[in-house]
Parts: C-alpha cells; structure tokens; sequence
DNA sequence: ATTATATACGGAAACGATTGCACGTGTTAT
DNA sequence: ATAACACGTGCAATCGTTTCCGTATATAAT
C-alpha cells in the first residue's frame, strides 16, 4: 500500500525488460552506459525503491543484524548498541533490537525467532539467568553468525568481545586495598555470568596477593528487584561483619549501593569505599561522593563486533567466525568513593 | 544457509502437497483434523520455520515495527522502547531500532529507507533539529502508518502521544515559585521541538500568574555537547543576572546543571533550586541535592504506540489513525533540590 | 564470405510462501 | 442409476527481485 512502483512498472516506463533495469540498477557490465543513465535518472523520477523482501528472498540475506540485549536501560547497552549502529549503518545494515529483561525464557525465545533468517547475524550479551545455553549452541551449530560481547558464553566456539575483566577486577581490587580496606565485598547479578566469574577472580587474587583471605559471606548475589538489591546492601553494611570496601561487578548495583549507603548512617569513603564497573561518567561524577569507576569501552566493542561482522557478511567468501577472545580494556577513573583526603 | 527445511521440502516428507502443507499449518478449515495433525508434527520434527521474507513478499507485510528515536542513552527513551517491545512481542512483531542522534539529516536518511516497506509502521520522536518535516509529510501522505510521541509534529493529522507538557511546565514553575524563585531560568535542546514549546507555554503562564516578567537571557537553548552546555549554564549562575530556579525541559540539561554548579560555589537548594522532567527515578534520588522532577509515563506511553498500532496492523480494514493527540499525565515528585528546610 | 567475438538486451526460472481455482473422491438425495 | 454436493487435496499463479541463458546486432578476424 506504501510503496510506489516496482521494477516491472519502472521497465515498462523506460520500454525496457525489468532485466535490462535490474542490471543497470546494480550497475553490470553488460548495460552500456547511456541505458544505464537513463535507467537511474527515471528511477529517480518515479522514486523507485527496490522491495527488500523481495531482495532477501532472492539473495537470501536481510541486511539485518539482531541485537539482543539483556537490558535497555543501562548506559552501558546503549553505548555498545549505538557502536553497533555506527558501523552497520554505514554498509545499509539494518538492526533488530531485543531485551531479554535478563529472563533466559525470553532469550530462548528471541533466539529461536531468529532461527528463520530474518537477521543475517546475532550480535548478543545473555541473561544472567543463562546457564542451559542449548538454544545458543543450536544457533551456532547451524552456521548462524553470532557474535557475543561482555557475557559471553565461552564454550560457544566464535568470537567473543570482552572487556579486561580480570584485571580490572584486579587492579580495582587492589586500588581498595592500598586504599586500606581489609574487608571487601563483591556484589554480582549471578555467580553463572562470565563477567562475574572473571572479575571475581580478579578480585580474589587480588586479596591473595596481599595476604587477604575472602569470606563468603561478603559476597552477595542481586536479582532484579533494585529494592530487594538496596536492602540486601544494607543488610550487609548494618551486619556484624560489616566490610569497609566494596566493589561492584555491574552498574546498576553501584546504585544500588549508593541507596542503601544513604540508609544508614556510615560515609563513603571513610567508612565504606565503593568501586564499580560502570559506563556513565556523567552521572558517576555527580553521584555523592563521586564514583570511583573501572569504565568499559562500550561503544568500541559495539563497533568493533559490528565491523567483525560487516567483513564476514559483506565479502564473499569469507570463514567462519574465528573461535577468540578479543580484549579492549577499560579505564580505571579514581574519584572520590575511594579516596579519604 | 543457516535456515532448515522449507514448505515443499517438508510436503514431500508428508508426501502431500506444498498447499496443502501450508493450509495445515494455518489451520485453514479446508483441511482434515488428522492431516493437521501429522503436518503439526512432521513440522515440529523437522524444526521448520517459515521464511519471512516469503511471507512477507507475498502478503505485504512485515511483521516489524520501526523506532526510531533521538538517542539511546536517556532512561525516557530506553522506557518508551521496552513499552513498545512487551506489547509488540505479544503479537509477534520485531522491532527495528534507530537513533538518530538528534540529527536531522540522520533523521531524513532513515525515514527514506524506510519508506520501501522495510517495516509495516514507523513510531517515532524527531530530533531537536528537525524542522523541515517533509521527509515526514511525504511518508504521511503515502499512507504509511506513523506515530508520534512526545516529540510530535502537529502539522502531520496522525496520532501523537504526549504527556501533559503545558500543564507540568505550569505546575513545575509554580512550584518553584512557590518555594520563592522569582527569577527562574528555562532551559531546552531547541525552540523547535514540540515539547519545548509546550512547556514553555506553562511556564510562561505560571510567571504571568505570579507576576513576574519573563527574562529572555533567562532562556538557554542547549547543544549537543555536554561540556558546552555545562559551561553556559555555569555561565548564567555566575552572571549578573543569575536565576534563583532553574526549570530543565529535559533530563540530560537537569545533570548538566548539576555539573555546572559544581563549578561555583552555589548551593542547591539555597542559592539555586532546580527542577527538571526527568525519568530516572533511582538517578533522581541519588543526585545531591535529590532532584525534583516531573516524571513522565515512559513505559506506558510506548505500551500505548503499540497498542493502537496493534490495532491497526492486525484488525482488518481498520481506518487511518486519527489525527488526535493524546495525553498520559506526569507526576511532580518534590525532592530536595526545591526544598529549603 | 564466413566464422568468431563482443556488446546489449530480453525471456524465463528461481527464491518460499499463500491462495483462487479445479479436480477427484465419497456420500446423499432424487 | 445419476445428479448434487461436501470434503480434502493438488495445480499453478502470484508477490518483486536477481540471474542464468539465449539471441540479435555489430565488429573483427580468417
């Protein structure tokens, strides 16, 4: 209903056969040159616009990427989100956008919507409720291109775009350390997330190294529930056991901190530092006292999955998804969460 | 490649035709229980899943709604999107997701992809540049099925959905003003935007109201870049004529503001009261001072594009979308950056 | 003059699904 | 016994492109 002429109509206009039109459209050598100006001028004219469906069945590619995200709301997701668009963009790819709210049921979903090829590629991050990644395996399995980021799933074999996750949970570890903590406390959205697993246990050998021993009950598990999260802190931070240094594996816990600090009556940094991965800097710079932050190069490891994908899709030819990890590391910003003057 | 079997590949394992594969599958009345039955199956067996671009070629549509958004990284628009997705899926539709970032160029480029039926309907909210709206009208005019919110076009007799903008501008400034402002700044990304004109209006009203004359060197259109819009507001809090309450029309200029007093010696709320539309509620209450806001009905109002979309798209024969705005109130929220106790 | 070769274009099949129409059964009514 | 009618199924066209072939003309080579 929306759209105006198509080849056949374009052809008849210009007393040609829709083949003839296609080839000087797509600019072959077998159409002389003045058909071809003439072709592209009345295409013009008429506004052509060639049907993409038509085109993806024909050629059996979308020119669509899928993204599927575990939240949209979160600076990070949408830094990598906008890389991504950056550079697909520029080849005429198109992106399909899915949160799984963090709920595998919807990955699982999502995942074999996409089966059908309506997407040419999977740029994802899972859920942190992902452990059974049979659907992802599938996917893989049938030679679908996928790609993950930040929460990769590692026995998938194709590339994965992570973050120095170790050694920013090292060094942040450490930074709290030198700082004078002795008792710090790692909070995480799932002990399953490969994010997790890395830096904590960057974290750990970090407390190793300075002859720290972990204890268990400083490390806390969040849901979704930010309220249930915020009261879960603050019961840590009242218990008896009370750290004096924590460090955040996700942003939104870092806020999630913030809130439960403010219920009580203790001050950050003088007794309790807090360090955290976080995307925002605008915000961790407003936040009172200012977060100290290990920030993740979002919007490069968006670009640099999509550019991945831009040259296995765009070239003919081209292997298979090579079974790495690659590394972009992030950038510790001391502030004042950390720093007693 | 990556895709299964197809409809004549699973017929002649039925050893039925592809027709009658097909109405099977679309529980088509014609056929008997029991081939449906087997059909189900054989297709359940055999993973099958039908092309979408075939589908789509043949019946015209498909099946994708189109965003397309000023930018990622604000909570307002991550909310009205993940409305939009929860009822979208619940019909089967895909979305696609753009930003245009606050572009109008951008903007334009992508409405003109758009326009070959890439997606059965376009929700959108234009960018602060955008004044020239042809490319929209264009899009009106050939019958395609576009929504507004918040940042509506009026000129385009469609749908729009907004929150009750004059009337939170009007009820934010009285408030300010009722907490003693007398001089109170207005700031916008641009005179343009729906939005902006709006608000404005209330506030405008609500000075009238109270007496007090508007002050155009009160009036700060913002830009792009954080840093710049930060150094003008800092240059109006330390100028002579500096404000007593600040009325932000929007989330990003409300931390910028934050910012900016961070580089004076002013005092919020003594010296300087602030208040803003804003809709991240855990930010809000984190900031220090905490923030006054106006929140707007994000998630609700995506829920609502799509559901009239909804509508529209699978009910046959429904009429054009009528040319009404629609409007989902805000609530103030006091905090204590209007508050001196 | 005849054959080879390049050039420029048209015809038609193909992609995979949906659907109007036709057709062959079996049942019932006349 | 034959006509009428469901009922279930198959054939073929269709959606709009792209592309494999084929072919007509013109030019060059033999």
């Amino acid at each position: 209903m929306s759209t105006g002429v198509n080849l056949k109509e374009l052809a008849a206009e210009l007393k040609l056969s829709p083949s003839t039109v296609s080839r000087a459209l797509n600019d072959s050598y077998e159409i002389s040159e003045a058909t071809k100006k003439k072709v592209i001028s009345m295409a013009e004219k008429l506004n052509y616009q060639p049907n993409p469906f038509a085109r993806s069945l024909r050629e059996n590619k979308s020119k669509t990427i899928a993204v599927v995200i575990p939240e949209r709301m979160s600076s990070f997701f949408s830094k990598v989100v906008d890389g991504i668009e950056e550079v697909t963009q520029q080849y005429g790819y198109h992106l399909l956008v899915y949160s799984t709210h963090e709920d595998v049921d919807r990955e699982k979903k999502i995942v074999n919507l996409l089966m059908n090829g309506r997407a040419d590629a999977i740029i994802m991050s899972v859920s942190s409720q992902t452990s059974d990644i049979s659907h992802l395996t599938r996917l893989h399995e049938r030679g679908f291109p996928l790609v993950f980021f930040d929460r990769i799933c590692s026995d998938i074999p194709t590339t994965k775009f992570i973050t120095n996750d170790y050694e920013s949970g090292f060094e942040g570890t450490k930074h709290l350390i030198q700082q004078g903590c002795r008792k710090i406390a790692f909070l995480m959205l799932s002990k399953e997330l490969s994010i997790t697993k890395d830096r904590y246990k960057g974290y750990l050998d970090a407390l190793k190294q300075a002859g720290l021993s972990p204890e268990p009950q400083l490390n806390i598990t969040c849901c979704q529930e930010e309220e249930q999260n915020i009261e879960a802190i603050k019961q840590l931070l009242t218990g008896a056991n009370r750290p004096d240094g924590i460090l955040s594996s996700v942003e939104k816990l870092a806020l999630a901190t913030y809130h439960a600090v403010k219920r009580t009556h203790l001050r950050i940094p003088e007794d309790i530092k807090i360090l955290s991965f976080f995307s925002n800097l605008s915000i961790a710079s407003l936040l009172n006292p200012s977060l100290t932050t290990i920030t993740q190069p979002a919007f490069n490891i968006g670009e640099e999955c999509a550019k991945l994908l831009m040259k296995k899709l765009t070239k003919p030819r081209q292997p298979d998804l090579p079974n790495q990890v690659i590394t972009i590391p992030s950038q510790i910003t001391i502030r004042s969460s950390t720093i007693v003057l």
